[in-house]
DNA sequence: CTGTATCCATTAAGATACTG
DNA sequence: CAGTATCTTAATGGATACAG
């Protein structure tokens, strides 16, 4: 059985999963930062992801903590330490990480002027696009 | 000066711009059809990704092809046929998905396993987690 | 320091019906 | 066939304030 229901796109596409699990505005921002810098605490995470409120990184590192991607170690001192480490299983994305990145350095310009080129092409009636 | 600034979580993690661009709940979907089928007609790709509706197809389909992932051909005739294919520059993902789908089997288990342990989890106050 | 609690804005997506 | 037009819902994220 497993996750599989019929409602999900994971019947055409083998890596919807993952999509689900990994890719999201501010996992990638956060497994990243954690995979670069290593092991954080949860101020140090919030100054080094700019612009990240800590509602929204607690959301997310729950999931990440939740999915088996993040660790997180409770240090019940005063004032309260939290640090936050990628796992085995998180960085066992590293390499994957690394190809898109390359693929970013090389690849965006490409989409960037795709996207001028598609914006800046008269709409003809002929194409069916923008009658 | 290109697409940066200091809003965007993309100084902090290379790979943002990439996840904007080609992670999204269909647009892996659209790829891997067009990518694992070949050229297909707008009805064909509705069909072979489940339970998509035209609506959402047409947005995913507009922006992957501004973003010169897919190319779209339209055939001038009575009914009006429109084919969709992968272009080279979306090919260009094509290890990078093979990639990501080694993953999945490699790893989803693995995931799924540390949910079942986090959601059954007695919660302790000393984590610091749930009080 | 490490979060929660609210409230609001934006957006992707789903349901349904209709057009050239 | 290949979409568009509306309307509604659900999911993320942002702003701000506050608590242990």
């Amino acid at each position: 059985m497993a996750t599989v229901d019929s409602t999900d796109p994971e019947l055409a596409c083998p890596i919807s999963p993952v999509v689900d699990i990994v890719f999201s505005r501010w996992t990638t921002p956060i497994l990243w930062s954690l995979h670069t810098f290593g092991r954080q605490r949860f101020v140090e995470l919030q100054r080094g992801i700019t612009h990240i409120t800590p509602k929204v990184l607690t959301q997310r590192l729950r999931q990440l903590e939740r999915d088996g991607l993040v660790t997180r170690t409770y240090h019940p001192e005063v004032p309260p330490r939290v640090e936050y480490e990628i796992s085995d299983l998180g960085r066992s994305l590293a390499p994957l990480f690394a190809g898109l990145a390359e693929w970013a350095t090389d690849n965006l310009g490409k989409v960037e002027s795709a996207r001028r080129v598609y914006d800046g092409a008269e709409p003809r009636a002929v194409t069916g696009r923008r009658a």
